[in-house]
DNA sequence: TCTGGGGTCCTAGGACCC
DNA sequence: TCTGGGGTCCTAGGACCC
């Protein structure tokens, strides 16, 4: 059996681990830019006119009239928080398997079929005890029936955050339960398709014939089906993947049109995911840099374009990516455009022990040592405080925008909690 | 005025190889 | 008169997830 834990509205309920004064009332995060609502605790979600992924300025007279407080992302916090839920879940079994921020697939082959519900909530009190963190379990025979299963122990009342999914007639019930819509896998695309020849149920879903679902829905929709009528056919990763593309692209806090300061921004985002990409020890083989305009502007001119570079020889070292972003920014940059958002990704990521040289370059062991030595700088002042100057110093000019952020209590010591007497 | 960001997997089709 | 067969690799685009 498997368990799918999940922590219920995550981003916002780490906020109001710090904040207890707050608890009970409606509170939202918001997304980079403090753009759209991405969280909302279930105060916020009952005030039904603040839709996920709403622009915020659209209901912003809606969320002050009911009093909502807001928080701007605060990832740092996120992701510290979500680390420790990890930590405590891999004392409960040996395979974890880490899906997302929030989310974590647990196997559970060893507990006995009649004790697991008892073991669920003890997981969900462990958790909350320890983190303050409420969180929902549900055990079934495969992925896809544990994440169903997580989700009816959210919406029906009585199951209190925990829900097995434990025999053939239960699976039958839950299938018949849930919508079609809103199965882990079925999105809206093949929902509506399913839907428009008369599926309603996840059980309907599970009735059509294999053939169909494989052509129509490809093997991963053939997945789905096989995991819902309770064979177990996707994998258990407990060792995270390398990463195959390594992106960023975030939105200027303000419409920038020079192309000096859009260089400075992608130099800075190609430090970030040069870090990344050394982290898991490997190099790119390409670089995929995009330019865009705010498409959402009716009145401002649009344009986009995007270009990929391959580079002499797989790298890693900031220096050469910067240099190569750069000019490819060049090629694709236009002039009298106000531009929104500028993206980079690596690709072709190859080990770095794989790295082979050509007939004009080998690698070169003196750049290793410098860019090494500068993660660990960061790693221990904090986030590019050493980096090249190429990348510029002009951060101000393109920075995001976050007005409402937390400190992040669990990792800056000038952040931390202070506990007044009262 | 203001509209998120980071990923994965699969398929079809083209270019190319022997 | 007759014009092969079996592959690989890459890319773009679509679908999905959180």
């Amino acid at each position: 059996m498997i368990a799918l834990v999940d922590c219920n509205s995550f981003y916002a309920s780490c906020e109001l681990v710090f904040r207890p004064d707050l608890v009970g009332r409606p509170v939202v995060v918001l997304s980079n830019n403090d753009g759209c609502v991405i969280a909302a605790n279930k105060e916020a979600k009952a005030l039904a006119d603040i839709p996920m992924f709403e622009p915020v300025f659209k209901i912003k007279k809606q969320l002050i009239a009911n009093n909502v407080v807001f928080f701007s992302s605060n990832y740092t916090l996120y992701g510290e928080m979500s680390q420790r839920v990890v930590n405590i879940l891999k004392t409960f079994s040996s395979k974890v398997e880490v899906y997302s921020i929030d989310e974590s697939f647990i196997d559970l082959s060893t507990v006995p079929h009649e004790e697991l519900e008892a073991f669920g909530h003890q997981i969900k009190n462990t958790i909350y005890r320890l983190t303050g963190l409420p969180v929902g379990v549900g055990i079934a025979k495969t992925k896809v029936l544990s994440k169903l299963a997580n989700k009816m122990s959210k919406k029906i009342p009585n199951k209190n955050h925990v829900c097995v999914i434990n025999s053939d007639d239960d699976r039958v019930k839950a299938l018949k339960w849930s919508p079609v819509t809103g199965v882990w896998g079925i999105g809206k695309k093949h929902s509506e398709r399913v839907i428009a020849i008369g599926v309603a149920t996840a059980y309907d879903f599970t009735q059509l014939p294999m053939a169909w679902v494989r052509k129509e829905m490809t093997v991963v929709g053939e997945r789905t089906w096989r995991e819902l009528r309770g064979e177990s056919v996707m994998e258990f990763i407990t060792e995270p993947k390398k990463k195959k593309a390594i992106g960023t692209a975030k939105s200027f806090g303000k419409k920038l049109e020079s192309l000096d300061i859009i260089e400075e921004a992608c130099s800075y985002y190609v430090g970030e995911v040069a870090e990344v990409l050394r982290a898991q020890n490997s190099c790119a083989s390409a670089i995929h840099i995009f330019l865009v305009t705010n498409f959402f502007s009716t009145k401002d001119k649009q344009y986009s374009n995007s270009i990929t570079v391959k580079l002499a020889m797989p790298t890693n070292d900031t220096f050469i990516l910067v240099t190569e972003a750069k000019k490819a920014l060049h090629l694709i940059y236009k002039e009298g455009y106000k531009y929104k958002k500028v993206g980079v990704n690596l690709l072709g990521i190859t080990p770095e022990e794989y790295v082979q040289g050509n007939l004009f370059k080998i690698p070169t062991e003196s750049k290793k040592t410098l860019t090494k030595v500068v993660d660990e700088l960061n790693v221990k002042f904090g986030k590019l405080k050493v980096s090249s100057a190429l990348v510029g110093t002009r951060v101000k000019e393109w920075e995001l925008i976050k007005e409402e952020r937390s400190p992040r209590y669990t990792t800056q010591w000038k952040e931390i909690l202070t506990l007044k007497d009262t």
